[in-house]
RNA sequence: GCCCGGGUGGCGAAAUGGUAGACGCUGGGGACUUAAAAUCCCCUGCCUGAAAAGGCAUGUGGGUUCGAGCCCCACCCCGGGCACCA
């Protein structure tokens, strides 16, 4: 039922229909269907204590037209929506109250819940997930499993960015300019026991794989670039001192190696200390110190002003044998290539400057083509000072001499990738655990021997006390392991989560075959199954739940699998992906990775997890600055529904401009949609409510109203397709301006009408199709369709230019030829004396459009 | 520094190489009304002009073309990303 209101009020027909679809379960999908799917995805929410931000409702709405629209077009659409619920903003908060996480996290969720019904979304709530419950995250640690099991996932004592202010550790990602990135606090260096994941391994897929997706270029590049792909080559320099053993370095320009004057060792490279000299030994430890004492921002800060110290040490140039000093400088990262290099100042900016620093020689073995160069030169040219090489083009020498120095031994060509691996641990709370528990050396033999547990290749340990642990993983039927109760959320502030103060949950008898778990306080059970085993007491980061949430929507209550095959290979991948460009590298490249992970376990039937993305653009505050509550700019959804409804706001916001562009929030042109919807509503429904008397069923409407009809469905169509909602939105404008001029209307086009709104507006929709005499729901309705014969006029306006200039125009019919239309021309009191009396040179006519007269 | 976007009226913006400014907002004038709101109609890039009309206009300067907001070159400004990765 429709409702009774008289005028339009959005205040009963929006929560009115809202129940109508809740009732009806309009919008789920089901998994057996003959129809086509379609698989639209939102880049689901953290639930923020804050609640929804105007940008949420931005990409929402416009995935919501799409998924609306589809279903009209007969597609079985999957339209999902769920919760990033693990996060540290819920932790913090646990911390400071007391309060468990969940219950917090509980709470946010149900009032972005509650905010986004309100906004009308057609999502099938039946497929709800948090990444919080036990039934989906035993899923993440099930394929971590799959990582570890594949030696993907490793344990390794690292420096890891530490937060003594939020006492836990942050990812190179999460820290800003030397801060990180939640609370802007300063940072520092700890070498803390981290599981890393082998992400590397599969940089040069994630590279390749991107020419077969369809992404905004500029994301496209940003994963490129992260990957950071380098071709070049490997090459041994033989020490002075030949018992250390040779020097490996990584360059790009083997073709220099004439013109390195210096090595370089980066400060933490291990051969530091074995080559330093004795007289150099206080100096370079001095300079060792102060390199490790500096941060992030301070190395990237003093970038321009590079130092170093000379080892004393000196290696032999493996194509000229020249001996050339061995410096340290931290200009050189021991986290890429080899950590060492050979510098060559002639034609590299950093080593030039660098050399020039230390006075330090800067031959020349690149000639640019024009002859003079100044040095440093990077660009193009021939080889000069090279015995043997000299002459050759700088490409082809890279060949040549990386092929010599191969196969005397003492090089190879080599790939380096700027992509690191994985941190993929937290020492928080708030997160999935892992599904893993350490054990003696001897227990793992044991385990291993029987040969009943699916074990890396090579086992995962780490050392600790002057004893070796073994990680032994949960059995997949354990799963899910759950976060224990603790006392505190308090970090243990030595680096290890809050998990290492429970002991009873830390340290435990554990049945490796069915994964129970007892105290070891307790006597040890019966069976050879139980080992003496400790927990793993770090969580896994909030990225872990979101790389692959996208596939338990395909089937979110199966009890026995992430999703069934069918499911899989019925929805498939998400066809359109719409989020913020702020994911552009970390959340997609992850993803990705562990998509690739499951497809070559043979799980996933694509290689590829997001075929189509989209970014929505930032919404700006109405002073056109970015919106924050300093600033007092922000915009609340639920005040806009209240005051002007929300098939208004979704409206609005598709017709600001763009999706993708960022633009500023305007409360006086949200007036002008709400009028349009509102002159929509009078075109349909009469002062008392009835159905407007211009429209019945046998009116003879004019025939430009029904063409305008048809353009309007064709370019609604096509505007929707394309993600162009803005000018979707005018097209309708145009034709309820018409409607407003004509004096009667057919019920049919007026019909055709609300439906083309109905993916934007759907509650009021909704209401007018039942008021104009049709049954509920409109979404069951096909998509009209346009056709094409309506669309062609019988006249058209011709333009006549006169040396290019617009000189005036006329109505003319189609198909008339050239010289029809010059002889217009000549008519044309306008046009004509612009051209009359001069020579012709030239016409150019362009059927339908232009007449162009070129006299000069 | 490098890599991406983007610069169009008073404002948000439209424009397969073919009438620049659709649509919306704002502003001005008018109709309806006792009045107001709402609604409807007309005007609204800049300059000259009473008007008709003409000239100038898409960040700047060049170029290609019968014709350029759109293509090419150089530069300026704004936004985003990366930043000693050898």
């Amino acid at each position: 039922m429709a409702t009774k209101s008289t005028d339009y009020n959005f205040h009963e027909i929006e929560p009115h229909w809202q129940s109508f679809w809740e009732e009806n379960r309009s919008f789920r999908a089901t998994n057996e269907s003959a129809k086509p799917k379609y698989y639209v995805l939102d880049m689901f929410p953290y639930p923020s204590g804050a609640g929804l931000h105007i940008g949420h409702p931005e990409g929402y709405t416009a995935t919501d037209i799409i998924a609306r629209y589809k279903r009209a077009k007969g597609f079985n659409v999957l339209h999902p929506i769920g919760w990033d619920a693990f996060g540290l903003p819920a932790e913090q908060h646990a911390v400071k109250t007391g309060t468990h996480p969940a219950t917090n996290t509980a709470a946010n969720i149900v009032n972005f819940k509650r905010q986004i019904k309100a906004l009308g979304f057609s999502y099938d709530w039946e497929r709800e997930l948090a990444t919080t419950d036990a039934d989906y995250f035993r899923w993440t640690q099930w394929i971590f499993l799959q990582l570890f099991q594949r030696g993907l996932a490793y344990v390794d004592e690292r420096p890891v960015w530490w937060c003594p202010e939020l006492r836990t550790v942050l990812a190179n990602e999460e820290i800003v300019d030397g801060k990180s990135e939640v609370g802007g606090f300063p940072v520092e260096r700890r070498n803390l026991r981290q599981w890393v994941l082998r992400i590397t391994a599969y940089a040069e897929r994630l590279l390749a794989d991107l020419k077969d997706v369809d992404w905004p270029e500029s994301t496209k590049r940003m994963q490129e670039a992260w990957i950071g792909r380098s071709e070049g080559a490997e090459i041994l320099f033989e020490l002075e001192n030949k018992a250390l053993g040779p020097l490996k370095i990584f360059t790009t320009r083997p073709d220099t190696l004439f013109g390195c004057s210096y090595m370089v060792l980066a400060p933490e490279h291990p051969l530091v200390e074995t080559l330093t000299t004795p007289d150099n030994q206080s100096a370079v430890d001095a300079y060792k110190k102060k390199a490790a004492a500096k941060s992030d921002l301070e190395r990237t800060d003093l970038a321009k002003d590079k130092s170093g110290v000379f080892s004393g040490a000196f290696a032999i140039n493996p194509a000229n044998g020249a001996h050339v000093p061995i410096w340290i400088a931290d200009y050189v990262l021991m986290g890429y290539g080899t950590g060492a290099i050979m510098a060559v100042p002639a034609h590299d900016e950093r080593d030039f400057e660098f050399a020039q620093r230390y006075s330090l020689p800067i031959p020349q073995v690149i000639a640019s083509p024009e002859g003079e160069t100044k040095l440093p030169y990077t660009g193009d040219g021939t080889l000069i000072n090279s015995p043997g090489y000299d002459g050759m083009a700088w490409p082809d020498a890279k060949k040549k001499i990386t092929a010599d120095l191969a196969a005397r031994d003492v090089g190879k060509p080599t790939v380096n990738y700027k992509l690191r691996d994985w941190l993929f641990s937290r020492q928080r709370y708030w997160g999935e655990p892992f599904p893993i528990v350490w054990v003696s050396e001897g227990d793992y033999a044991k385990v291993k021997a029987a040969g009943t547990r699916a074990l890396p290749v090579e086992a995962v340990t780490f050392a600790s006390g002057g004893q070796k642990f073994f990680a032994l993983p949960l059995p997949a039927g354990a799963l899910p392991l759950e976060l224990p109760e603790v006392q505190s959320y308090l970090p243990s502030g030595n680096g290890e989560s809050p998990l290492a103060n429970v002991t009873a949950w830390l340290e435990i008898w554990f049945n490796n075959e069915t994964g129970a778990a007892v105290p070891a306080s307790q006597p040890r059970p019966a069976g050879d199954a139980w080992l003496r085993a400790r927990r793993e007491t770090n969580t896994m980061p909030q990225w872990a739940g979101s790389c692959w949430y996208y596939l338990r929507f395909l089937d979110p209550q199966n009890p026995g699998a992430f999703a069934s095959p069918e499911a899989l290979k019925y929805w498939g991948v998400p066809d359109l992906y719409v989020g913020g460009a702020e994911h552009a590298v970390l959340h997609l490249l992850y993803a990705r990775f562990w998509h690739k992970v499951l497809f070559d376990l043979g799980v996933v039937p694509q290689a590829e997890p997001f075929k189509k993305l989209f970014h929505q653009g930032i919404i700006l505050g109405e002073d056109g600055e970015k919106m924050s509550k300093s600033r007092g700019n922000v915009v609340n959804p639920d005040t806009i529904i209240a005051s002007h409804g929300t098939d208004t706001l979704r409206l609005y916001l598709m017709f600001l401009g763009p999706l993708e562009a960022m633009k500023p929030w305007s409360m006086k042109q949200i007036e002008g949609v709400h009028r349009f919807l509102q002159k929509v509503w009078r075109e349909c429904i009469a002062a008392d409510g009835g159905v407007n008397a211009k429209i019945s069923a046998t009116a003879i409407e004019p025939a430009e109203l029904t063409k305008l009809l048809h353009e309007t469905i064709k370019k609604v169509g096509d505007d929707i397709e394309a993600l162009r909602f803005n000018t979707a939105i005018s097209q309708m404008m145009i034709f309820s301006n018409a409607l407003q001029k004509t004096p009667v209307v057919s019920r049919a086009s007026m019909l055709a009408f609300v439906q083309l709104l109905a993916p934007f507006a759907p509650h009021l929709a909704e209401d007018l199709w039942e008021r104009l005499g049709e049954k509920p729901s409109v979404q069951h309705a096909p998509w009209p369709k346009f056709d094409p014969a309506r669309l062609t006029a019988t006249e058209l306006k011709l333009v006549f230019q006169v040396d290019g200039k617009h000189r005036g125009d006329q109505l003319v019919r189609v198909g008339l030829t050239r010289e029809e239309a010059l002889a217009l021309a000549k008519a044309n009191p306008r046009v004509a004396p612009h051209f009359e009396g001069k020579a012709i040179r030239r016409i150019v006519f362009v059927p339908g459009k232009i007449l162009n007269i070129v006299t000069q």
